[in-house]
RNA sequence: GCCGGUGUAGCUCAGACUGGUAGAGCGAAUCCUUCGUAAGGAUUAGGUCGAGGGUUCAAAUCCCUCCAUCGGCUCCA
């Protein structure tokens, strides 16, 4: 790509915009800058060389893309640096105020930095206290200077402070090193590789956010410290934007909405294992009605398989192994045998599979079925709808020939794209490759792998790659939705399987009447009906789609008078299948409504007697339009809301 | 599982630090009001203070154990 190329004492550094520029080996990031001009030198913080972000002093040994990180742009690289330098006023003001405390580490994040640090026991009002005083340390801006100090000296500095961890670190990353960086200001310093902003001062808004534990280099068998959440940005209001986004996200809390809206509970006797009340379950009935349809489409038939089996259905697959060495499964002993709740799906549709013998001719054979698995998640894991021990998939696996692999996995994606789109979930694709768990040789990993990168590559789907991170038995898609407010939720998955057909030795026989080997895909739409339900609350923020609301009409009575009206209304409209209410209490049309927007109804018709006079309601819905006055036609209303719910419209538009 | 926080009426929360007969709002029930597009009024009922143990003349409150839950960590579909 370079028709310079590196001659002796010469490197070629690659700009952003793929010009090139040979410069002197040696030369640091800030050179570079000011060599392309000295307005970008001065205005210069930091670097990208090669994706890593870096000091503007680091020296350019070889030849690199460079990205010179300066403070306009509110760029997500100077964000990064600029809340590394948070950290450290978060640091410096803990010193402050704790001269005990320790420090471990201090890196920025997406969101914003941790601080782990040991020896000091905070709670709310601390953080208070840290934050008022770092914010005096940002009014005071501080210059913050780099300096190298010789490795050996750090190293009696830090054990003379008895830091067990800045020690380790100079054992470990900085073993090999003469001398190491250290980031000063005022008396704070901190042994840090940087970057850093040139001053305290440059912090617009800071905040703590929460205290937490963590273990020193993740290990449990380390020490357990304190990590400090915070935040940083340049200015005071885009802080201020942050955190309300923040208020935001945990009012839309499933857990939450879930009460309110008497969706489903999770009670003690059942850790991990949510109850649906009738509405949540009018909810998940509906979820369960579209897959069933979608599965209908893709020609995959029904089964219903126990979840108690004998332990040993599994041992051939490799769960057992799996799951038992994690503790995930429930399994025990009953008369001398070991039984166990099924952790998936898969081995059971196998036997079904293998139940008879299979042509090439029935081939694809689907199985879908909802089916409910037992994984004893460890309890500090467990989160409402999000993460739970008992849940329930909808599951499917297609036995397929080699042949028909990639069309299979590509009606599957098309399918799951259409079901997220009818939800306005937009989807982000992972390829997730072998693990270190993994069973089954290189080669079968390595078609099955290649079998989803060429579906994703014929439907056209962006993806990324996740190294590593795929499940035992094969490599898989992961399906992660974006909800409404941009974050991201594992729910379906796509993945395939030569390991399972091999180890039950499931086979088809083809037209030369040999048996042959079948491909699994394992594949579900919408992961299980737990996770995906927490989402859609949260996406939704309780406020579903017509299709899916527990009560899709209320119908509320101006006076008591009116009750018998509203109830024939309600009646006429529930010959449509439509979930309707009555408000039968003797409240106020102010206090009804009110109760009906807290309890997100889509539509709420209002009958006075006019309205009943002229046989007729006024709309209102959940968006607060209202059509009152001449009255609407109950059958215009009837035929909208038919059409609304059949197309799985996601706003109420009937008075758009 | 680990570290830290929390658990009081159906819901949201006060009371706990400093031990002395358990409170509010919403919701519910009853009554009055019959109301026109986001809260009408009154009365009443409702709590083994998560469970068990301990200290004490006396425990929601202090101590211990357990359970559940929340935030992270670790793990992961």
């Amino acid at each position: 790509m370079s028709d310079a190329t590196t001659t002796g004492e010469e490197v070629v550094v690659t700009l952003p915009d793929d010009s090139e520029l040979r410069v002197e080996r040696g030369t640091t990031v800030e050179g570079v800058a000011y060599e392309i001009g000295s307005g970008l030198g001065r205005a210069t913080i930091a670097g990208v060389l090669d994706g890593d972000l870096v000091d503007k002093v680091t020296p350019i040994e070889s030849d690199s893309r460079i990205e010179i990180v300066t403070e306009d742009g509110g760029t997500n690289e100077y964000r990064r640096v600029l809340r590394h330098s948070a950290a450290h006023v978060f640091a410096q003001a803990l010193g402050r105020l704790y001269p005990d405390a320790r420090l471990a580490i201090g890196p920025p994040t997406d969101e914003g930095f941790y601080y782990d640090i040991a020896n000091v026991d905070l709670d709310g009002d601390d953080l208070a206290e840290i934050e008022a005083e770092a914010y005096e340390i940002i009014d005071a801006d501080l210059a913050i200077e780099r300096f190298e100090r010789p490795r050996e000296e750090a190293i009696s500095k830090y054990e003379r402070e008895d830091n067990p961890y800045k020690l380790d670190v100079l054992h470990t990353e900085a073993a090999d090193a003469e001398s190491v960086s250290f980031y000063e200001q005022a008396e704070f310093e901190d042994l840090c590789q940087g970057p850093h902003v040139s001053s305290t001062g440059e912090i617009g808004g800071f905040a703590l956010l929460q205290t937490s534990a963590a273990y020193w280099r993740g290990d449990e068998a380390n020490d357990s410290l304190t990590r400090v959440y915070g935040t940083a940005f340049e200015s005071e209001g885009e802080l201020e934007e942050y955190l309300e986004r923040r208020r935001k996200a945990e009012e839309r809390d499933h857990r939450r909405i879930g009460r309110e809206m008497d969706l489903f509970s999770i009670p003690d006797h059942a850790p991990g294992c949510p109850h649906y009340h009738p509405d949540g379950m009018t909810v998940r009935r509906e979820l369960e009605g579209y897959v069933r349809e979608k599965n209908d489409e893709l020609g995959y038939k029904e089964v219903w398989t126990p979840a108690l089996n004998k332990a040993e259905l599994w041992k051939p697959t490799g769960h057992y192994d799996t799951f038992t060495a994690e503790g995930e499964m429930f399994n025990w002993d009953q008369d001398d045998t070991e039984y166990g709740l099924k952790p998936m799906n898969c081995a059971n549709h196998a036997s079904i599979y293998a139940s008879d013998r299979r042509s090439y001719r029935e081939l694809p054979i689907r199985f879908s079925e909802f089916g409910t698995v037992f994984r004893n998640e460890q309890s500090g894991e467990l989160s409402g709808l999000l993460r739970v021990r008992g849940m329930t998939q909808d599951d499917g696996h297609a036995f397929v020939r080699p042949d028909q692999l990639q069309g299979e996995i590509v009606d599957a994606l098309g399918v799951i794209d259409d079901i997220y789109g009818s939800m306005d979930l937009a989807v982000n694709y992972v390829l997730e490759t072998k693990g270190d768990n993994a069973v089954g040789g290189d080669d079968i990993w390595e078609e099955a792998t290649d079998a989803l990168r060429d579906a994703l590559g014929a439907g056209d789907f962006e993806y990324e790659v996740n190294a590593g991170e795929a499940a035992f038995y094969g490599p898989k898609i992961g399906i992660n939705a974006v909800d409404a407010i941009g974050r991201e939720w594992t729910i379906g998955t796509v993945q395939v399987d030569f390991n399972i057909p091999e180890r039950l030795d499931l086979t088809y026989v083809n037209e030369d009447n040999i048996e042959q080997r079948p491909v699994m895909i394992h594949r579900a739409l919408l992961g299980s009906f737990e996770r995906f339900m927490g989402v859609a609350i949260e996406h939704f923020n309780g406020k579903f789609p017509l299709w899916l609301a527990p009560e899709q009409i209320r119908v509320l009575p101006v006076s008591d008078g009116n009750v018998e009206y509203a109830e024939a209304v309600a009646a006429e409209l529930e010959n449509s299948d439509l979930r309707v209410d009555v408000e039968r209490r003797s409240w106020t049309v102010g206090k009804k409504i009110r109760q009906g927007h807290e309890d997100r109804v889509p539509y709420m018709l209002i009958v006075g007697d006019d309205e009943e006079e002229s046989e007729t309601v006024s709309v209102r819905d959940r968006a607060e339009r209202e059509e009152g006055g001449k009255g609407v036609d109950l059958e215009d209303f009837r035929a909208h809301v038919e059409a609304e719910r059949a197309e799985k419209r996601t706003e109420p538009d009937f008075l758009a």
